[in-house]
DNA sequence: ATCAGCTAAGCTGTATACATCTTGCCTGTC
DNA sequence: GACAGGCAAGATGTATACAGCTTAGCTGAT
């Protein structure tokens, strides 16, 4: 059988699986999170429920409101302006703010994700493509040795996903193509040990990708 | 009699009232929240009081445990030190971020602000100084345009404001000399109409602070 | 036909009862 | 006297019942 019940607490879980869903796109744009569904889904009751969409409205992603529900928020393009113009100064801080030692593993993980990015640009699927940015920005996250810097790399990420992949999905294998430029870039600052040069990397493609979302999705 | 009950979040409330007192060390690292206790202070049940405990959680500053209870955290000094790099950082986005106009009335309250300093500087008290102090960092808080920096600015001044308000009761009257100079020069850059200087001020005085912490706290 | 007003359904917000976990203390044995 | 074990108190975690809000849709008068 499976585990029956992991330790960690269970409004936890939920709060990291709706957030997933939204920037996955499994919620999108104006569809309404209900507390009832959500908590006959997972097994629970309305309580840890309440509790993860509590937690995750500090981003702005979902608005909830009494006597109607909670919805899934489009942000504007000020907000993703914002978001984005944070992400851009964030990115160089990877390597300057506490920054971590490169251990090999580090290495032969990016190798792995590089590989799966080219399987992805032979066959793409976006659904692959989502998953693949996801872990990529996983292992990014890993390397943060700023606590601070960390916490607000995943907001922000969160914040701009949903939006993001959106654009994912118009492009199509030209993401694909983008995401095995820029995890070779992130090879080749890794194999230099320069963490530094691995946060301007970051700070180069997402200033490509805000480009692209003000260019073709507003 | 008073506003029966606002139309804003009970949740909320709690959840500013909580931080408020964790940073002005109303509640003291140790110090155990008692969700009981506090749903009878605020004349609630324990529902919005949970919800607010959780909603803080994610700063660091407070730690729950199953069966028994939540207590508030002293930060480490690592966990400090990122905090305040990070904030090193943040500063100067204030007048690079999409900056906000500055409005006459802004200098208005900042002149007010340094009026009560120079007051605080006179006959100094702790208390005062730190409410002086958040009054200041809601001031600039509210001079900052991109959302995302305002949020990040919140969340690190919560956490580095218990700290550095403990440093203050240490220090005495000496803060409020600091704070004297302080919004002189936030004065001087308003004058000028230079919100850049003026985040290159915030930077310089979170500097002087840390420098303090340091030396003095750890 | 139109529209004001009512009504009921369905959602979130809150209170409360219960389950579970942790820990200090008491007790009995060695 | 020391220590293992149990037990009870008190805390958080969860489920559930209820209150309050919002809105869609019906109804009836104009």
């Amino acid at each position: 059988m499976t585990a029956p019940s992991p330790p960690v607490n269970i409004s936890e879980e939920i709060q990291a699986e709706l957030l997933q869903r939204i920037c996955f796109l499994d919620y999108r744009p104006g569809d309404q999170l209900k507390e009832a569904y959500l908590a006959k889904e997972f097994g629970v009751s309305r309580t840890p429920v309440r509790d993860a969409i509590s937690r995750i409205s500090h981003l702005g992603l979902v608005e909830t409101r009494n006597g109607v529900g909670t919805v899934v928020r489009q942000l504007s393009l000020t907000e993703i302006t914002h978001v984005y113009n944070m992400r851009l100064e964030l990115a160089p801080m990877i390597g300057m703010l506490n920054p971590r030692q490169i251990a090999p593993s580090d290495r032969k993980v990016c190798e792995r994700l590089l590989g799966q990015a080219a399987d992805l640009n032979d066959a793409f699927d976006a659904r692959g493509y989502v998953q693949l940015n996801h872990r990529l920005h996983e292992f990014i996250a890993g390397l943060i040795g700023n606590d601070v810097l960390r916490s607000f790399w995943w907001q922000t990420y969160y914040q701009a996903a949903s939006t993001w992949y959106q654009l994912a999905h118009l492009q199509g294998p030209k993401a694909a193509t983008a995401l095995v430029s820029e995890l070779t870039d992130i090879r080749d600052a890794l194999d230099h040990n320069d963490l530094c040069a691995l946060g301007y990397v970051q700070r180069i493609h997402i200033g490509y990708g805000f480009e692209q979302i003000k260019t073709l999705l507003f």
